[in-house]
DNA sequence: TATTGACTTAGACAAAGTCCAAGTTAGGAT
DNA sequence: ATCCTAACTTGGACTTTGTCTAAGTCAATA
């Protein structure tokens, strides 16, 4: 955690009581919050941060390579702090929950080049969908 | 097509003539519009027809299984009417275009047992990502 | 401790999608 | 063929999620 700061710290950014304050609110495994309860949990911290610094943060975030940005549902994005495990996301379609998920294999491998249409292609991302045990009883 | 519409005839639906022009727009290979991509291509046909209706067609159509939701990006969802043929999606980073894939093998099967914290897995939705023959240039 | 450019803020704005009350119509019943 | 009615459609208001901007604040260097 205060790894990252120093991390950003040294590529420049002015580490300001927000910035620290998003950090920690995504520090954590199987994190995956929206940019409104990231929110929702700083002001806990520091009441007078705004929405509009903790998108920003957030996108810097993601900018450099620290945080993943998850798109499962065409609701909120989510963002994942656990970018420096390569992982994928098993996700519950009754109540929405996530987990970090580790597949065997690489999944590019699954892709003959005759179906790559001569993109160049830099990975794969896979959604696991199913019922977690709370909402299949 | 024709068979789409014979199929949802078959469901109890009433064919209006909005029905049918959402599903006429609908038809073809590597077809991935967004809502109001839909709506517009379905207003030069009908040109009275409501976003509302194109929405509330969007959705029958993805609850009865004919046509799948695809949020790869987390801006507008996306639109697949080729939902009874298993594929994938390839999607280029720079221009956002959308390919559907077959990838060999089963991703489930990448899954082990200690990896699905007792949910009970439907599916799997891999996207992979890279760029374009245009973009890559 | 003074300076300054990077950062933060509130609020306006925009895009994507949902909801509702009122009007219209497909298709079974007559 | 026409009537009836539940199902469908409509326009617009509203919500959610996210972006942008101008003005004010402050972290870090000198």
């Amino acid at each position: 955690m205060s790894d990252l700061l120093v991390r950003l710290r040294a590529r420049g950014w002015r580490l300001t009581s927000q910035r620290r304050v998003v950090a920690e609110v995504l520090d954590g495994d199987h994190v995956h919050l929206t940019a409104d309860e990231v929110h929702a949990r700083a002001v806990e911290r520091l009441p007078e941060i705004s929405r509009a610094t903790v998108y920003n943060t957030l996108g810097e975030l993601v900018t450099l390579g620290e945080v993943l940005e998850v798109a499962t549902d065409g609701r909120a994005k989510r963002y994942d702090p656990n970018a420096h495990h390569a992982h994928q996301h098993l996700v519950c379609s009754g109540c929405g929950a996530i987990r970090d998920v580790h597949p065997q294999g690489d999944p590019l491998a699954a892709l003959p080049a005759a179906e790559r249409y001569g993109f160049v292609i830099s990975g794969a991302d896979i959604t696991y969908r199913g019922l977690c045990p709370d909402c299949s009883r």
